[in-house]
DNA sequence: AACAAAACGGACTAATAGTCCGGTTACATG
DNA sequence: CATGTAACCGGACTATTAGTCCGTTTTGTT
């Protein structure tokens, strides 16, 4: 048997709480408030989540399900077929819509994960797949670390930064042109 | 008339002792912590320091003093007069080192300066510093844009993960790297 | 219906950044 | 040197918030 039924739909008013707040407070919200919102005790965000990590982890995970199915199983260059190059071109820029289009859970989920936000299972999963990309594009460079300077620059403070006001195609279009010169 | 004796010894006496709980007990100290093995009270440490982000924007610029005078008037290629290419690779080169030497600093400054860390006096010189010579060694390319992304690399965790263990070398080798993809 | 396992809520604890103010000290001045 | 005052000091106090605990309630099975 799996979660039982008000286990289950709490879970979902928690997440759902989290998410209305965050879109209207930004990033800087108390669990206090998701439980008062989700009108659910403390102690169920607790038994649930496991903590503030666990449950913004929780959120971003859910927000990466359509983008994780469409590299495992999509259709080229987001999912398998393409060269290597342009499927990281293009897994990059289905990031940015999706950073650009959840800047506040990517605020409150770096809060979260200050210490090791390595070990967070969607980061894990995006660094695994940029990985393997650039190892066959560019076999010489480090691909550890390339794949490490490409995800950070999905800070939320930097996206917002480099998208708001007049040009909210920049980031995207720099980051675009940042990897063209590493895989020249 | 500048600062007052005691307050000049009593600043002097917590960023000593600041330097050394972060060498002993890691990134993880409190304010409170700080005073008491400054032998003074948490008010003076607000008092001087404003805040935990003034107290460890003080120390690290501390620490980046000799960098600053180095790449302001040093030899080059540190300094002016060599290639705006060779002046990005030792930049990156002395903060490779600056970064390895002062680990736990880097790591308790991110935490602090969680919040628009882009607002700091360091990073925005250093900032400002690699845009620079981006612009002159490669006007073609978004330098706002990609100096962040180099910076982005001394994130705290990021060094430690590929600095520890049998190749401390491998964070300065791959980042030259990547820099001589960016500029050739 | 009865029972056990799972879940619930919200009071409680702990940690810690930052504030406040009554008492103290340095130093400029005469 | 004596003195007035502005700057400084300590540490108790407040506020915020992540995470724990346990007596009570709900769920679903037999």
């Amino acid at each position: 048997m799996g979660e039982r039924a008000d286990a289950a739909r709490n879970r979902h008013a928690i997440l759902r709480a989290t998410e209305e707040l965050l879109a209207t407070h930004g990033a800087h919200i108390s669990l206090d408030q998701v439980a008062a919102h989700a009108q659910v005790g403390k102690g169920t965000v607790f038994r649930r989540f496991g903590s503030r990590t666990g449950l913004m982890q929780a959120l971003l995970q859910e927000r990466a399900v359509q983008l994780r199915e469409a590299l495992e199983s999509g259709p080229a260059p987001l999912g398998p077929g393409a060269p290597p190059a342009e499927r990281i071109v293009a897994f990059l820029d289905a990031l940015s819509q999706l950073a650009a289009g959840n800047l506040a859970l990517l605020a409150a989920h770096e809060r979260s994960c200050a210490t090791d936000r390595h070990a967070d299972p969607t980061y894990v999963r995006w660094h695994a797949h940029l990985e393997t990309l650039i190892a066959q594009a560019r076999p010489d460079l480090d691909a550890t670390f390339v794949a490490h300077a490409l995800l950070g620059m999905f800070d939320a403070d930097m996206v917002r930064r480099l998208t708001r006001e007049g040009d909210p195609g920049r980031f995207a279009r720099s980051l675009r042109q940042l990897v063209g010169e590493l895989l020249a």
